[in-house]
DNA sequence: GACTAACCGAGACGGTACGTCTGGTCTTTAC
DNA sequence: GTAAAGACCAGACGTACCGTCTCGGTTAGTC
């Protein structure tokens, strides 16, 4: 039953307010971070009332959630130029684009929320990162198709080995990869995942 | 000259107060969660005045940080029981068991007001994770030196291939791995940076 | 302009917080002093936000004061029975009960405080002091007209003749007066003021 | 039993330390006033630590009481020119500027204070104010002498009257009078107890 | 001349209250 | 009946002083 907790009626909802916070969050959180962005400040720059957002979201979070979701459908989505390490590189460097630099973007804010608020955690993992697994897996098996890849590869490992680097370099503060780095990050991953490993 | 901002005299400091609210801050982080952790709570718990916290640190995220750090000295270490992927996938479920639950770690909630906090970045680098680095680092060398390891693996990349995974599936909210699939993800991962990739 | 530091609209102001925040202030002055009083206590106690108490009000004395305010409109009024001296002793023993004890009453305690804040003693002069002046004056002149008193008394003398033992007995601890002192100090400053003193 | 309270030994009590103490609270109360007065202050001013001052005195109240007393021995005693009118001027003059201007005069904080600090009342009664009544007393008894006040006028009454109106015109901030009008008060007051009051 | 008691400076400590800030709810008024 | 405006309760923030308490270092007075 997603959507319950609106008991307003969604229907004489105002689209121009609903744009101008979503709007006016993603442009608070670029100019003063997400960990400073505030309800107040949203509903004050988007000349919109405290309750008229509280109304439609539960939380900061969600609403920049919304605006993420809003402004990524169809970005960092993988292209397909039948060249598979190619594609990966430029797909993740969309994404390293959307996470730097960590103090302006709304992506790593929302992903700080969500590690001590569950249920952005959830909306999170189903809105946003579910659609680009499944992206992603789609790629991958036209990959498998194609021969580049082993048809018996692991597409939930290969998940881990091809975007665990950049989520790792982020949480611990490692810095983000150069060209160079990522492209042998990536080669190294499918290589990993290219056949089941040796058992002893 | 790190630790400079200490104006007050560290020589009569009270070692009692020190550690009595280092315990609280930990055992109120893991009660309520980071986020609901105040420096009002851990003083009233520690039985310790305000002032006495903000003498000796600059914010709650310096206190828990320094408590995790106390705590986790000679945690998380890597053993040497000269088999690499059980010793690895031994110290990686430590490392798991300190995120989990992640609304109730110390750690989770430290990591997530680092990616706000560029001060506190820079201190859980350098006092929590370069240690652990270091230490990841010796033991990779150890295999090598055993022939466990190829002598010209990246290990560079072997952090990113083998501890990746788990801080993508923490942030991204996709469950951690049980024991097999981490022994998966670890024998994938040394395969991948066993030699250079080839390259077309 | 007055009362225009008041930058929240008025009107929309709650007279229930107004109400419970002067009441519970009098109440507490008067169970622990009003040196003892706390911003903090009268909030709690009046289950109300601090920041309500300082939207309207910059300090604790200017809580005190209006609530005195309030409650002592057409206190300490002068009567009229036709005999000055005894209207006087009457009024004067009023004024009397209201600083006493110093250590609990409301009144004293704001006197003390705008002792050292010349903002809350201009407010004092002229909500509270001004008006039973006016009163006083007002009595004086009947008793002009009525023949209790010589035309050309000097009424700015004859307050100070007549409160200033009271106050000057507060300040320096000397012990409010009984009946028959206080009747003995109206008689002694009316024939003071009774004409001009004899000029060398 | 008085000085009791005093377990530290005088005999060892630093003279350098009493004065720089008395000093620096006078100082003080006259740069910031006696509201804004603290022990801390004065500690730091004084280049003493605040145990020595808790060591001596219970409060900031009885520092300046004790600095005031010092400084105030034979000040503001009574003269003795013959001219009973004029010498009470002179005298009431010297109490009008030890209390002018009353946000930054030392003797009005004491006052203030003590009006919701019994023990600091009761200090304030006996070493500042009781010697200057007997003084006072003394002086007006010598008038009765010389023949220049009736030998029954009723000196209590004389104190309220010819004090009073200073202490009025303090507290309830209505401005010291100046020369002519003290002279005016004097002389009204004299005139009220040069003889018992007709009764009617 | 050494001993020893205690006063001294310095300042860390447990506390209390301050006045400010933000979060999320509730009320009022205009459209 | 929805929305803007904004007052409200709640409570954490970081600061200022309070009065108490150790610390060494110094300075008397005693043996």
């Amino acid at each position: 039953m997603p959507g319950m907790p609106e008991s307003p009626n969604p229907q004489r909802r105002s689209e121009a307010s609903r744009q101008a916070i979503l709007g006016s969050a993603l442009q608070l959180c670029a100019e003063v971070g997400y960990g400073r962005l505030t309800v107040e400040a949203i509903a004050a720059h988007a000349a919109v009332s405290k309750k008229t957002i509280y109304r439609w979201w539960p939380s900061k979070g969600a609403v920049v959630l919304e605006a993420l979701d809003d402004t990524m459908t169809a970005v960092a989505d993988h292209p397909n130029t039948g060249d598979l390490t190619a594609d990966l590189c430029t797909q993740l460097s969309g994404v390293i684009e959307l996470l730097t630099p960590p103090s302006r973007s709304a992506a790593v804010g929302l992903i700080a929320e969500a590690l001590h608020d569950d249920a952005l955690a959830q909306e999170l993992r189903e809105r946003i990162v579910r659609p680009r697994i499944a992206n992603f897996e789609q790629r991958m098996r036209q990959a498998q198709a194609d021969g580049e890849l082993a048809a018996d590869a692991d597409l939930d490992v290969a998940l881990d080995l091809i975007y665990g680097p950049i989520f790792h370099r982020l949480v611990l503060h490692l810095g983000m990869p150069d060209a160079a780095q990522l492209r042998s990050l990536v080669e190294h991953a499918l290589r990993g995942i290219s056949s089941p490993p040796a058992t002893h």
